[in-house]
DNA sequence: GGACGTTACGTGCTACGTAAGGATC
DNA sequence: GATCCTTACGTAGCACGTAACGTCC
């Protein structure tokens, strides 16, 4: 048994059980991948993936297991290589961010400023996807953090903590009909043409929630994956924004008024998740820190090693409700 | 990084930081061991071991958090074996127990037969040991089972499980003036001198508190591991003897008398313990469920998951009280 | 016929054991 | 001086890549 043979089996069954995908993604031959699944099954006397012929065609059940267990160790693997790297130097290393638009427009740069003040020789990267994508990145241990505001809650496999709330401004040109609206109401907002997020994107799921409830059925004439792109539609004439409040630059975006709408929707909240069972680094709780000033590496260790959701929830709960808004 | 690198260090700080002697205990070479060792901090980067020299004097503090997660890897390995050895053949393979006297004389072999008869293609080990070396063989992993009276609390990574209660009997020749009183009290046993175990084994403990709670202070004239050393030198009048109930075997001891000290002392209970995060084989759980029939496959499991110390207690105390008695 | 996994084979790396070398107690 | 770890060196085994082969869709 090998470390190297865990990363294989591990690859093929990412790879949707094609060896010649999982050697790519490995840099490595694809006879050496398959060498090294046939030794590995040959010594444990059981196969982990099913073929037809020579086919993979499936995970036995004993494989499930098998790989479960890999899972694991690469895992821990990992967590001996950042304990090495914390103790050699515990100001240098890289920072995985995966994010949405919005985060990575509106929320983080201030965090980063400072990160990047406070741990200059840490290098930075920030990826960009939708939510699902970016859950399964951290899930998978791809990327250190995880932030966003949808889909972070079905990863059992997530630590996932929120970092503050927020709620949404209505967007139109100067001298709309909506600006003489005061206090502004669903309804009358529903009689216009909507821009706003795709669904599964920055809280949409809880504004169609709101229209839904008093029976309303928005016309939403485009939906976009960004706020930028939401305003350019907002300009045009194209209809009323609803756009995170965050998102509105009263500066660059004086063009534009932004109505309050904290009334008419729930708040969102946004979170922050990391892979259960990650070793994290002293300027990743840092970073958590910095981001969201609650969460305290004592919190975040706290969390982290709640194996049960209830007493996740008791954690968290509390926190809740003393969240910063944006 | 490598599983074998894993296997050496661990056995290095299980030796007192004696390269040698780990050679020695993994049946290879010195020298392979050393340079092992170096290749591995060479590729952290980070000295695992404090040296004086040449010689180990200490374990690093990056060096305990990555011997722990090794712990952790070399463990998942055994899974995996387990679970390959399982699906090959699952009425197959071994089982280690690690058990006193007491209880590989008169608690056990019932069960064995049971289990041989079931399992006959099952190679049993029963290693037998002070209650302290017991648990800690079953910490290590090196047995599956740790099955005694005493001891077996104070190791937090082992799954601990009540089996049984028993208590103790007096034994004393025939005509002996105790053999007279009904009913038979503390203080009348006290003004004996005492045969009995060694403190550490088969309920020692609960047997000195008893006489310590009526400020009585036994004459203890000899003490043994094992209660057919007792019998021998009550045989010898050489004093009472107090041994476990179950100890006593109407046939072969008739010409011993045993009378009922139930009601003098605490019962004691007798456990069974494994390694938490071991994978059991399907015969583990049988065995378990064949020596203590409270204890099924889906309990073990649901008390092996189990996290906190309060969540155990919660699933075990309620056992407590509908346990056997021996 | 194309995609895919296995077998064959040659090369280079590496782990291991023996022996010698330094260091510590 | 004994114990202990490291360095040196030769050998054997193993992993990897290229190429050829067999198989499934």
């Amino acid at each position: 048994m090998k470390l190297r043979q865990f990363n294989y089996i591990l690859e093929v069954a990412n790879q949707n059980l094609n060896v010649t995908a999982a050697a790519d993604a490995l840099y490595t031959s694809q006879p050496g991948v398959s060498k090294q699944i046939l030794l590995l099954e040959e010594e444990l006397g059981v196969n982990i993936f099913d073929r037809n012929g020579k086919h993979f065609v499936g995970i036995t059940s004993a494989g499930e297991a098998i790989l479960e267990r890999a899972k694991q160790i690469l895992q821990e693997v990992d967590n001996i290589k950042r304990i090495a790297a914390e103790s050699r130097d515990d100001r240098r290393g890289n920072l995985l961010l995966a994010t949405t638009h919005t985060q990575a427009r509106y929320a983080l740069p201030r965090t980063i400023q400072v990160f990047k003040a406070r741990y200059p020789d840490v290098t930075l990267h920030i990826h960009q996807g939708t939510p699902m994508q970016i859950a399964e990145w951290a899930a998978k241990g791809e990327v250190d953090f995880a932030i966003a505001t949808e889909a972070m809650e079905h990863f059992e496999s997530l630590v996932m903590m929120p970092c503050y709330h927020w709620n949404r401004c209505v967007l139109v040109p100067p001298g709309h009909p909506l600006t003489r609206l005061n206090p502004l109401t669903l309804t009358a907002v529903a009689e216009f043409p909507l821009v706003t997020y795709v669904f599964g994107f920055t809280g949409r799921s809880l504004l169609d929630k709101a229209f839904g409830e008093f029976g309303l059925k928005p016309n939403v004439v485009l939906t976009a994956v960004d706020a930028d792109v939401i305003k350019t539609y907002v300009r045009l004439g194209l209809g009323v924004g609803i756009i995170a409040k965050m998102a509105y630059d009263p500066v660059a975006d004086q063009d534009l008024v932004a109505l309050d709408a904290s009334h008419l929707f729930e708040p969102s909240t946004t979170r922050i998740g990391f892979r259960r069972g990650t070793v994290l680094r002293r300027y990743m709780y840092d970073f958590i820190h910095m981001f969201s000033p609650h969460l305290t590496t004592a919190l975040v260790d706290q969390i982290a090693s709640t194996q049960t959701h209830e007493g996740r929830e008791a954690l968290i709960n509390p926190l809740l409700h003393h969240l910063p808004y944006h």
